[in-house]
DNA sequence: CTTAATTCCGTACGGTGTACGAGAATAGAG
DNA sequence: CTCTATTCTCGTACACCGTACGGAATTAAG
């Protein structure tokens, strides 16, 4: 498996010597302390260091089998704020709000995981559950990552708050890597090795994020006319000023209706092409 | 121009009757009351509404002649609001550090923007004035796309909260529209009607985007080796855990260096090609 | 002058993530 | 059994956020 000294969790065992006995001068006093709060790089891209730490968070043992015994799970509590996420949007997905989703104090939440960053975190590998694959790749590798391209956007559509938090790095967790193997067995018979295999899926999800994040925009757009039609007209004026000729011929187009589905497609199209003329 | 009835501002102008005068039951009382605050789409796709009014924002009449004059400037806060984001990330930007730096009471930003969404609006823009283009398109299209594309990379990496601020939908201002007009010009010889020229565009920009968002995370992420170390040593055992052999495969590859140029170059390469092949 | 418009900004409110630490529950050691 | 170590639970508190409110200052128009 792993390593695992001692106990490694990053969530709040014990109180007075927090977890791995250790004093002041020991050995193995090294850099790699880790002991500091690793400063997320919340969403914008500034602040040094990244977000979770992985072995912390997927590898965890079942062990501790002292102490009172948990109430809740991190099961139920991921749930409960996929739900939210769902039903309200990202925004509404804040720890007290989860935790009376949950029945629990908002503070409990902090014993399943160590703050809100590594909850997105679960939550986005609690959704990519939902990615079954049915059958092993055909031989056809471009049908194949077309499908695997519209297993995404349908995923993400169904949960409009997941483009919004893939825009941040994170690390795979158990679903999201099943879903992965399958994609570069997929990527197989294009002969790329491994690595531009992992390269190509990771643009291709971005990709996809980056078309499902626009379109959820536009469609909740439309749902306030009155801005819309502001833009259009903002739009309209700065075609008509004659130093947007080229804006201009745009706007004036046939006006084909352009729809969501073709206009994936048709972007799918052209970056699956592009996979294959290397 | 535009009609421009009334005082079309969304800032705060007067205080006992909000602005243009009106009176409850006087004509052109319609639907668009656009009186009804814009539940703003922040950044999960659920809540419905767009974020900003294009008209109200970019089509500023500079009429007001009457009342104090103002102290600052639009121009000097969004000046002051880049400024942070540079240099301490997209977080840093709060309306209390804004207006410190600018050496404002906080409420005083709001005579300038309604809100901290448009002030975001205006950050974007005024970093687009440094998108200069040198010369007009040559013949070959491909060679100037690859130009946008390359200069919006180099813009975003010296703005690295841009990716994360242009994720969520824009109104484009002036400056982002005089880019965009070289881009469309940039397109015309592929014989691509304006929408798809629009069209291509925008997905150019939101492949860039989506790009040096992940590059920027990576980087950051290499300045807290233990996290990086501890990803690494998760993503090994899972490899060994003999359910993931694609991945393991992957991980074992030789290594060759895989740099963020030859990477984004590859990409847009197959991006570009993909547009060729109509 | 008065009056209306506009900016300036101190105060306050409801919200956020989470540090702290007291208390309750459980398991093993004596 | 008791004692102690460990773990979970969660009320309180703090710093910070965006911004609504409304009074005071400033300026132009009538």
């Amino acid at each position: 498996m792993v390593p695992a000294r001692g106990h490694p969790d990053g969530i709040r065992r014990g109180r007075p010597q927090d977890g791995c006995t250790r004093r002041p001068g020991g050995p193995e006093d090294q850099v790699q302390d880790d002991q500091v709060r690793g400063t997320t790089v919340s969403r914008d891209g500034r602040p040094d260091a990244a977000g979770v730490d992985a072995e912390q968070l997927w590898l965890r043992p079942a062990e501790p089998r002292r102490g009172r015994r948990p109430s809740f799970s991190r099961e139920a509590i991921t749930g409960a704020a996929v739900a939210l996420a769902d039903a309200e949007g990202l925004d509404a997905v804040t720890m007290r709000r989860v935790a009376a989703q949950v029945g629990a104090g908002v503070m409990s939440l902090y014993s399943y995981a160590p703050d809100k960053e590594t909850l997105l975190e679960l939550m986005v590998d609690h959704v990519s559950g939902e990615l079954v694959i049915k059958e092993p790749p055909s031989g056809d590798w471009r049908a194949d990552l077309r499908a695997v391209a519209h297993l995404q956007r349908a995923h993400m559509l169904r949960h409009p708050w997941l483009p919004a938090a893939l825009s941040t790095r994170r690390v795979p967790g158990p679903n999201t890597l099943a879903f992965l193997e399958h994609a570069l067995a997929v990527l197989r018979p294009t002969g790329l090795d491994g690595a531009a295999r992992l390269e190509v899926f990771a643009q291709l999800t971005a990709f996809v994020a980056g078309h499902v994040g626009h379109e959820i925009a536009q469609r909740a757009a439309v749902r306030s006319p009155g801005r819309v039609a502001a833009e259009a007209r903002y739009l309209a004026a700065v075609a008509a000023d004659g130093h947007h000729p080229e804006l201009a011929e745009a706007l004036a187009a046939p006006g084909r209706p352009l729809t969501p589905d073709a206009t994936f497609a048709r972007f799918l199209g052209r970056l699956i092409d592009g996979v294959g003329t290397d």
